[in-house]
RNA sequence: GCGCCCAUCGUCUAGCGGUCAGGACACCGCCCUCUCACGGCGGGAACAGGGGUUCGAUUCCCCUUGGGCGCGCCA
């Protein structure tokens, strides 16, 4: 059996975007799922919007999600020669011809197509026409001659039959007048080449295909399997541009997403294997088929997104995510938070534990540790500033003088003289711990304040708290 | 305008002729509790509309409506 072979194949313009990423992991489940080849193929035809840069964005993009490829990435732009050279094949097989209309005959055809309430197309003007005829001094460029009856139909794995009657397509350029190739062609031209088997990309590309198919046909290659899958949609359910919150991968890794749950996210949306929520990428591997794949498209929920980075960081190995706390903090440009875990690695991993669970992202988490490592004397935001009152700071000399006699300086031990204290007070505990949270933290939301005091140690917490009593 | 695709709770989805229409996120209660989370328990919430086919339609077919995509010497 042949061994499945499946391609991403995103223009360079701009970043990863979240749409791309997602049609990339579907390519890969899939090929990683039957044992096959990923290839990537970056298409960089248009030499006027591809950037250098936007390369590297993609290769971070995929790398960051865990999307390994095989081989090494083709540059489409480098393989115009070959392009060229199956246009004139085409030529040679009488599959093609060559067209020398003006941009206002092309024009002028797309109005009168429109008038007669016709799809904008080209009118075959020099299909059958004589090359002689042709006027002097004009670059040609050539079209494919596409059949005129009949129909064409996509068997798509995801759409099922889809059928074109061929009237509805028009014979369009393959080969520029600059002798280069048009998107149309050079997809077909590096698919065949490149071996893939299964062709898994947006749904936007739909009816592309049934004009590939044209050229397909025309070279007599085989036509590779196809599966169109929808696209995502803004949460408005229009479309997902950048003024509706569509990102770059990378502007989800800053804002403190973990790549698993990205991915799994991603996954989600469009596919599924029953009720499953959170699932590996082993299990996703394990799972994946072209047939639980989804028809219609899904809206972008940033909220369910973080609800699974949530859990991911639940998950998560401290020591793993201390190093993504450094790196976001440094990329993100906070310079403070940087230092101050950089400085206090041990505190950081030690407390973790306790912050996982009230973070939903990294840059929460980074929130959450400045505790650990915030400079006397505290600042004391405004809703806990309201905890410090006359009698508070009074209890809270009070508090001084019984932590400071604790023989061993542990959550359990100063628990239970708080507790103990409390109760002698006749007060419940959250009197005496809220009062204490707003000194040793300057927030009225952090973790189990016991917790917080074992953290930093005795000396630092009788300082914070001192800082705040009176006498 | 023409062509094509899509349609289950607010959102992501399960369902592949007979189900009390299931799960997750979100939301609302209650519990846990030093705050906030986490966690546990419970609740409200959907088959777009109309025709068929069938003993029986969420499920199959058609139409309507509503979304989306495509129609470049862009990709």
């Amino acid at each position: 059996m042949q061994p499945v072979v499946t391609r991403f194949a995103p223009s360079p313009t701009g970043y990863l975007h979240i749409g791309g990423a997602r049609t990339a992991l579907f390519c890969w489940a899939f090929a990683r799922h039957q044992k096959g080849k990923f290839l990537l193929r970056i298409e960089d035809t248009d030499r006027e919007r591809s950037t250098e840069g936007a390369v590297q964005a993609i290769f971070d993009g995929l790398r960051w999600l865990g999307l390994d490829w095989d081989g090494e990435p083709t540059m489409q732009f480098a393989r115009a020669k070959r392009h060229a050279e199956v246009a004139n094949e085409l030529l040679r097989r009488g599959e093609a011809y060559y067209c020398y209309c003006s941009q206002d005959e092309l024009a002028q055809m797309r109005e009168e197509a429109r008038a007669a309430g016709k799809p904008p197309r080209y009118n075959g003007m020099w299909r059958d026409r004589d090359p002689a005829e042709a006027p002097k001094g004009v670059a040609p460029v050539i079209r494919i001659k596409a059949p005129q009856t009949g129909e064409i139909t996509v068997h798509d794995h995801v759409q099922g039959e889809v059928v074109f009657k061929t009237e509805n397509l028009d014979d369009f350029i393959i080969l520029r007048s600059d002798g280069t190739p048009t998107y149309m062609l050079a997809v077909v031209v590096d698919d065949h080449d490149m071996d893939v088997t299964h062709i898994i990309r947006g749904d936007d590309h739909l009816t592309n295909a049934a004009r590939q198919i044209v050229i397909y046909n025309g070279m007599e290659w085989e036509v590779p399997e196809m599966a169109h899958v929808p696209l995502i949609h803004g949460p408005d359910g229009a479309k997902f541009s950048k003024r509706h919150g569509a990102l770059g991968v990378a502007a989800y890794r800053a804002m403190g997403y973990l790549p698993d749950a990205l991915r799994n996210y991603l996954a989600r949306l469009g596919w599924s294997h029953g009720d499953d929520e959170l699932f590996s990428t082993e299990q996703m591997v394990d799972w994946f088929s072209l047939d639980a794949l989804n028809k219609g498209a899904a809206r972008f929920d940033h909220v369910k997104l973080e609800n699974i980075n949530g859990h991911y960081i639940r998950e998560a190995r401290p020591e793993r995510l201390y190093r993504v706390m450094v790196d976001t903090a440094l990329e993100v440009g906070r310079d403070i938070d940087h230092a101050g875990l950089t400085a206090n690695e041990q505190t950081v991993m030690a407390a973790l534990p306790e912050l996982q669970p009230r973070a939903k992202t990294v840059l929460e988490l980074i929130d959450l540790a400045q505790f650990i490592y915030a400079v006397r004397p505290i600042v004391v935001d405004a809703s806990a500033a309201q905890q410090l009152t006359v009698e508070t700071r009074k209890l809270l000399g009070e508090t001084c003088t019984l932590l400071d006699a604790l023989p061993e300086w542990s959550a359990t031990a100063i628990d239970e003289t708080m507790r103990a204290f409390a109760e002698a007070r006749g007060l419940k505990l959250g009197k005496v711990a809220q009062p204490l949270r707003a000194a040793l933290t300057g927030r009225t939301v952090s973790p189990g304040i016991f917790e917080v005091m074992e953290l930093i140690g005795k000396a630092e917490s009788l300082a914070r708290i001192a800082d705040q009593a009176t006498a």
